[in-house]
DNA sequence: TAAAATAGGACTACTGTAGTCGTATTTAAA
DNA sequence: TTTAAATACGACTACAGTAGTCCTATTTTA
């Protein structure tokens, strides 16, 4: 329960690496040998880092990724939203598909829910991949 | 991803219920019906939390719960802790044996993920029941 | 043309969550 | 003293999301 995926740790390692380095282009392989993640499970964050424009890939041999925007222009709340793809909520209310939770009508937490909520999203948006080079 | 559970939700409600009610005692039945919560799973809740100490029950007929110290003096990251039982960490790192990680050597995001658990953790301290009432 | 890299779909195993069921125990009131 | 209403609690099932593996296609440089 409010544990950050691993698809997110990688991704959060991987951004902060390719910073680390100046922004050059770093291979999968090269990064998750460093941290020992599975290459296959990184490759695919990678992807969908790509696909939200956070980095950008080269393609081909001596190919890779490097940044697509300065490292203090990318929060982490960029990373986790991107690699989640769903928007991220602490209950279903906020969430896709509010209506489908079964004590949506019922519920009298939601507003004390929606200012923790909004905190949390403070929390991860003001901290900078520059931060944590 | 970061969601609270259903557990933690009904918690909430039911310690929120009885703080509403003037801590007047108030039985399962009467709140899994109120907010269509399955009884069984909210008497299993309620029972975690009269073991942590934060409700008292009452058995027998005429039984019930009520608030076991006022309502300004219960926070929701105390419902959450005694629901939930563990630790709650946003990885590994923060809730037991943080070095089964299988990237514990190599990570370099327990520091600044640590300032963000933190600073959850404030989150959840600094509401309490009375403001939810 | 070969090698190194990204792109991405299909599948499996596992774990945690939510909920159900059955039974025992406690206590107030009839 | 019996009955009914309540808590106590373990065992079990179903489901969904997570993590990881495998396979193949495509791109690009030397």
């Amino acid at each position: 329960m409010l544990k950050l995926s691993k698809k997110v740790e990688y991704g959060l390692i991987a951004v902060r690496h390719i910073a680390s380095m100046n922004n050059q282009i770093s291979t999968v392989k090269e990064i998750s040998e460093r941290y020992t993640i599975p290459n296959d499970v990184l490759a695919k964050v990678m992807q969908k880092l790509t696909r939200g424009k956070l980095i950008m890939s080269h393609q081909g041999a001596l190919g890779g990724y490097s940044l697509a925007r300065s490292a203090d222009q990318i929060s982490i709340m960029d990373v986790i939203a991107i690699v989640e793809g769903t928007t991220v909520g602490i209950t279903q209310c906020f969430s896709e598909e509010p209506q489908n939770c079964s004590i949506f009508n019922s519920c009298t937490i939601k507003n004390p829910l929606g200012k923790i909520q909004h905190n949390l999203e403070n929390v991860f948006t003001s901290m900078k991949v520059s931060e944590i080079v």
